[in-house]
DNA sequence: CATGCTCATGTTTACGCAAACAACGGCGAC
DNA sequence: GTCGCCGTTGTTTGCGTAAACATGAGCATG
């Protein structure tokens, strides 16, 4: 706080406050009345319709650039019915996914044109949730696009604004929606069947929390592949996807002297983990591999690097925008769940057993 | 959970899009015919303007619940003049600051029932910035806040649309525009100053890249604390932010022997940092020791957990968005900068000098 | 050289909402 | 009892745009 804030000088007010919210936006009309043509001329210069003779479009454009104009969205919106808009409804951008998934939204639907309108959900409960879908109604968009887990799902659906187009991520709602989600079950398969392809006799699971279905989902893809080799499946533990949980996970788990390799449903609870590791005396990867989720730009940087899922948010997003469009463009409401694969990254935190 | 009854939304219909895509918007003339008032009655009730008897307003109501009316925005924007929203402008979400700066946005606008749209640019480039200006004029939102660099800026000062309010974050445009930025030299000072308490001789530093304004303020805030200290200043290492960048970097500050404490300009650079230090066999924080600067989630379960500086992303984006709304409401433009108080936190990656 | 067609441009209208103004009925003051 | 005010509701109007329709000039065809 040393340093120069001259805090609180609140107005350079330039202009004097009073001229600045005046100056009515130039319409359609201004322009007409400058370029010496009518509004319906200037709208289809603006729109690119053709149809106007070369030297009329010139002398409205200059117009159009002597005086600023910038088309009115509102107007425009009011008149096709359509935001060019899209909503995102999330939770938190606390989650690498949802932040890189959004990212990968933005970009795609820019180059379609379509602006993205973030809103985010207070608290991830029914209440939340209906409340967001309340305020939906009266928000500028055409389409939304579901960051969320799906079981909160129940009560927005009633409350859905009726012709907005909706697709969902991260959920098992394929049945009532378009789903776009990563092959979590794949992804988990490959990260088990690795280490029991190492010579491990079975794979402990540090997993999400319960309520999250993309916890659930890579508990059960976990169990299902040790069933599958005909393995034990021992008890797992729980953590909440932070890295201190996973800390405290990891001292549970390195009490019991029969882990040899656990596959953590995330990278940061992986971190913890393998911080628990070292404080009890374990070394990753010689007397314990771990497997993460998620394949953070960090993991590879982790002491040691993180073998770990790799997750294509981008293709997801990119997806995302795609379907959404699509059914939009049609009118039509589509179901079913699309996969984008996941794929195992070998780092240094795996290897063979000790004995 | 389980009550998935569908006899009330037309979701499935995937027989053939006609159907779907005629069902017009309910209006207020729609509300108005079936509760027998008139359509300015309808407005009332719907705004919450008093004068309206309660029993006509509990017809109104009701008319509106049957029919699911939800009021036009865009119509609505198109009377008032404002949507409601304001525009974000980034160019990544990579970073941990702007995501976390764009969530305490979004849920601060939400707070005052404004929603957010985001806006990516391509490139950070003048031309990218350029075109997302451009296309900003046609965008829905009542005022921007800008998430970068200000040396990009020159060019969309021009372009701005007149009429709408910016304010900046992360920036040095304090002169031109409202700033809200965390106290980045102070940080840093706190961070060389504990070095030095701790008795190391100098401290080195690992910059962000040269065209950041928030590397540059990091390094030139280092580079005071020493000089003012009176000690030697070291030719500084410089990465991208990455983790990768602050392995390599580490690699060549390991080769040199005199190095006993590190400043990096930001956690994941300090991660990589740490690891090539491992791997070249130097311990931290016994031979080195390192301080980051952004305080991630995962920073405390790094091994060893980091010692790094705070900065409240939260109170950022809050304070951004009640800027940006006040000039909004007051129709005046502000300059100056604001600074919200950086700390540093001690952990486990810094100790004094061995020697 | 009148007919009919095409192309460029102008005029009308409606989108949904809400300010501004108008109308109407009831009630208190005198 | 009459006047006028207030509280409630209705009517008109216009925001900026663009589709639909109208106009009118130029031009080829018979």
């Amino acid at each position: 706080m040393t340093d120069g804030l001259d805090d609180e000088t609140p107005a350079l007010t330039r202009t004097g406050g009073a001229a600045v919210r005046t100056a009515r936006r130039v319409s359609m009309a201004d322009v007409a009345r400058v370029a010496g043509v009518s509004a319906q001329t200037v709208s289809r210069v603006s729109n690119g319709h053709p149809g106007v003779v070369e030297a009329t479009r010139s002398r409205v454009l200059e117009a159009m650039t002597e005086l600023g104009y910038r088309p009115n969205s509102a107007a425009r919106a009011l008149k096709s019915g359509s935001f060019r808009t899209i909503g995102v409804i999330l939770f938190s951008l606390a989650t690498t996914g949802n932040v890189r998934t959004l990212e990968a939204i933005a970009t795609s639907a820019a180059a379609e044109g379509y602006a993205i309108t973030v809103i985010p959900v207070a608290a991830p409960t029914q209440d939340g949730v209906h409340g967001a879908f309340t305020r939906l109604g009266e928000l500028a968009v055409d389409a939304i696009i579901l960051l969320m887990e799906v079981h909160l799902l129940d009560v927005a659906r009633v409350s859905l604004p009726p012709g907005v187009q909706v697709v969902v991520a991260d959920s098992d709602a394929g049945e009532s929606y378009a789903v776009v989600d990563t092959d979590q079950a794949d992804g988990t398969r490959q990260a088990v069947q690795h280490l029991l392809d190492l010579g491990h006799e079975t794979v402990h699971h540090l997993a999400g929390p319960a309520l999250s279905f993309a916890a659930e989902r890579r508990t059960s893809a976990w169990r299902a592949t040790l069933e599958e080799a005909g393995r034990e499946v021992p008890p797992i533990e729980r953590g909440d996807w932070s890295p201190s949980s996973g800390y405290e996970a990891g001292l549970r788990l390195a009490r019991r002297d029969d882990v040899t390799a656990v596959f953590a449903a995330n990278d940061q609870m992986a971190l913890g983990l393998v911080r628990a590791l070292h404080d009890a005396g374990r070394r990753v990867p010689q007397d314990v591999s771990v497997v993460g989720f998620d394949d953070l730009p960090e993991s590879s940087e982790f002491l040691p690097p993180l073998t770990t899922v790799h997750q294509d948010f981008a293709e997801v997003g990119r997806r995302l925008v795609e379907q959404v469009l699509r059914q939009v463009r049609e009118g039509v409401y589509e179901t079913g769940t699309r996969l984008v694969p996941t794929r195992l990254v070998e780092r240094a935190s795996t290897a063979p057993p000790l004995s």
